[in-house]
DNA sequence: CGGGACATTGATTAAGATCAATTTAAGTGG
DNA sequence: CCACTTAAATTGATCTTAATCAATGTCCCG
């Protein structure tokens, strides 16, 4: 589960360790064939591949060819329409399973792009369909696993229709502490890896007013922000403000 | 695939056609246990349920314990968050699966409610679960159901982070219009089912607004509105418009 | 150390929200 | 079936929020 615990420099210059892989959150779907037991010790060892900030792990047209599991990094997901209106739609961090887009036609429908460099474990989507049919678990986990960004989405719907602003930013800040902590690191101080840029975009806003935002909940000591380091000095007042 | 050309009183008030089962979207979740192939002709005789205007076919916390494939009317699917504010996510028409938003956590996270009398066929989880397990084909047409709903909502974020209200409302008017196009209905002149709230809440708009748009479209020869009586004057400047 | 991307703050404008007043349609019960 | 009640829709006047335009500051990297 907690593969943002181990550190990129450890994963990325030596071969993976099985102790990495079996606490992968995506183990029970890279089993190899033949090896379906749900106890299995001997995971197979898959390809991994190195993202560079600014690369993409696979881009919208693209033939559904592998799901990429997240190691370690993160990645901006983004939606293009046909007069080139851009929407990021989720900033998916270590542990994250990369490529369901494609599953509904077999083509990805976003861009995936790394914020820093990262690394990602390649599972080729027959190999991960093989096991969901041998290990009708793994099927429903699956099931589950794309169920989630759907709830997801649901749940930035409300946002993005329904509130104001500062709510906006406010949720999204409560949505990194949150992520933080399920990968093991302070809720209460971390580092964006996204530019204003990238968060207006996805909060439906413009640059300046994710500036303007961040220096009043600053003013409010609510936060503390420097350039991309973020400090939460009130998640009660925070938290309440995301709600609406 | 097209359930919405069998009329609602001819499903209410007959025993199922077997033929009508055999045209159905879900045919493949739907056959009996047992009988997994894909050319069986006789599927089995699914309980259904009137779901009358306003009511609902299932809210958020129920326990996921069947799916349902909407065979007449239509529905909103709306999600509430803890204080309060709500979104309307989607306006389903016959042939959509309902449901599916409680596959993640085995407990709806939607109301889904019917925006008139409206028919749904009853598929309980665990039979379409069984049936995933017997054929595999049916499992992965399953993915791609849920994976669908994942990539509506994306397209939908965009239009909510990126889109003018102009933009949004010809959107919506286009959206509704290939709906009614797949389902063997005119595509040019309908009548919307929801009302100017609903419309509003589901574009992040006021109802003010949304009359505001329909006057001005009307008054640029776009659409003629009547009410909820609407007719497409000019579908080309209305997807241009609807392309942001 | 210099260039370019990123971030911040101020001034002004515009899109859409809000407030208010009718009009129209749809139920409901006598 | 009609009168009455209520929900839905429309339009106008005004206000607010966030967008836009503009200028400057800061940091990272070659």
């Amino acid at each position: 589960m907690d593969a943002a615990l181990v550190s990129p420099s450890n994963i990325a210059w030596q071969p993976a360790m099985p102790s990495a892989c079996q606490t992968c959150s995506a183990e029970r779907f890279c089993r190899p064939v033949g090896q379906a037991e749900p106890s299995s010790m001997f995971p197979v060892d898959r390809s991994r591949k190195v993202i560079h900030r600014g690369e993409s792990v696979y881009r919208t047209g693209d033939a559904l060819q592998n799901f990429f599991l997240l190691r370690s990094g993160s990645v901006k997901m983004r939606v293009t329409n046909s007069s080139g209106l851009e929407q990021i739609t989720a900033f998916p961090v270590a542990g994250a399973m990369l490529g369901l887009d494609g599953i509904e036609t077999g083509h990805h429908t976003c861009d995936a792009i790394a914020l820093e460099d990262s690394l990602v474990c390649v599972l080729p989507f027959a190999d991960l369909m093989r096991n969901c049919r041998d290990d009708f678990g793994a099927a429903q986990h699956f099931n589950r696993l794309i169920a989630h960004d759907t709830n997801q989405y649901c749940r930035l719907l409300l946002t993005l229709g329904c509130m104001s602003a500062e709510e906006r930013v406010a949720g999204f800040l409560i949505g990194i502490s949150e992520q933080m902590s399920a990968s093991g690191y302070s809720p209460m101080a971390f580092t964006l890896k996204m530019t204003r840029e990238d968060i207006a975009n996805h909060l439906g806003m413009k640059v300046e007013t994710v500036c303007r935002v961040f220096s009043r909940l600053q003013e409010a000591a609510l936060v503390q922000v420097r350039k991309r380091q973020l400090e939460i000095r009130n998640v009660d007042a925070l938290r309440k403000m995301s709600c609406g």
